[in-house]
DNA sequence: ATCTTATTTGGAATAATTCTTGATAAGCGG
DNA sequence: CCGCTTATCAAGAATTATTCCAAATAAGAT
């Protein structure tokens, strides 16, 4: 595990808490990592897992994903990357770029972009093979 | 006004947060437009500001901008483009794309999107002229 | 004008997240 | 190893955006 900032300590609780993360890329939300710490660290509260991923997200080592209203889903991915939700199945998938990201922008001069998050919404290539073959259709909805 | 889906009624209350919308393109908030409205229909309450925000996103003509855990807003340009959200002063500003969006995502063979969303967070020209020289130190935090 | 059905309302309900406060544990200097 | 300082944890309460609910109302069709 990379180390945290400087104003941070390396707890059991953060230690775990980026541990299930990193083995489990499943981009779950707090809740999720809660049920899931809680089987090594039994009387972890909820509360302490959104402390640790404030901490994480702060030092870097782990990205929020925010889709639509649904709840944050957290993600060990550093790369520069997007992520795909799967209007079926729920599933979410990093998407990688091809080119550099944000290239064609038209932000105006002097703009400073410190962050960028390119979410895309649809259905997985097995959940669009289930629907298919209203395709077009079901895809235009919603 | 564009029409509404067949399924849609005209409302006096859909018409005017559509109208506000429309003539004030800053991506209020659900609450933003509810006190918006109210000085053309008092009585409206904030449960219709949201079905109509529904409705109008339903039937396309609205679009819903969701900026991290932020309130979601509300934006009536139907172009493809993304949204700029300065970290200083909270404005946010449609951004256009140079190219056809999604072009550079590597997407899985099969996938269907039905929507993208590109959302860039930082300063705005203006914020990011008043906190310089600690340029890049600052938009680097967060 | 009447009828059917969508829509509006206001309040209650929900749910993710944050806040608060006292207890606990890290890491440091000695 | 011991005490000290300060960050962190825990449990529950609080906050807040949004949705749900049930009854009243208004649109548009016949």
């Amino acid at each position: 595990m990379p180390g945290l900032g400087p104003a941070y300590r390396l707890t059991k609780q953060r230690r775990e808490v980026y541990e299930v993360l990193r083995t489990q890329r499943d981009h779950p939300t707090a809740t999720e990592l809660f049920i899931r710490v809680k089987e090594r660290i039994p009387h972890i509260s909820l509360a302490t897992v959104y402390n640790c991923l404030e901490a994480l997200t702060q030092s870097g080592l782990v990205k929020q994903v925010n889709l639509d209203r649904a709840p944050s889903r957290y993600c060990p991915n550093l790369n520069d990357h997007g992520h795909f939700h799967c209007e079926q199945c729920g599933a979410v998938a990093d998407v990688e770029f091809d080119g550099p990201a944000g290239a064609a922008l038209e932000l105006p001069r002097g703009t400073i972009v410190s962050r960028m998050e390119v979410s895309i919404r649809g259905l997985c290539p097995k959940c669009a093979k289930a629907v298919r073959p209203a395709k077009a259709a079901k895809a235009a909805k919603r």
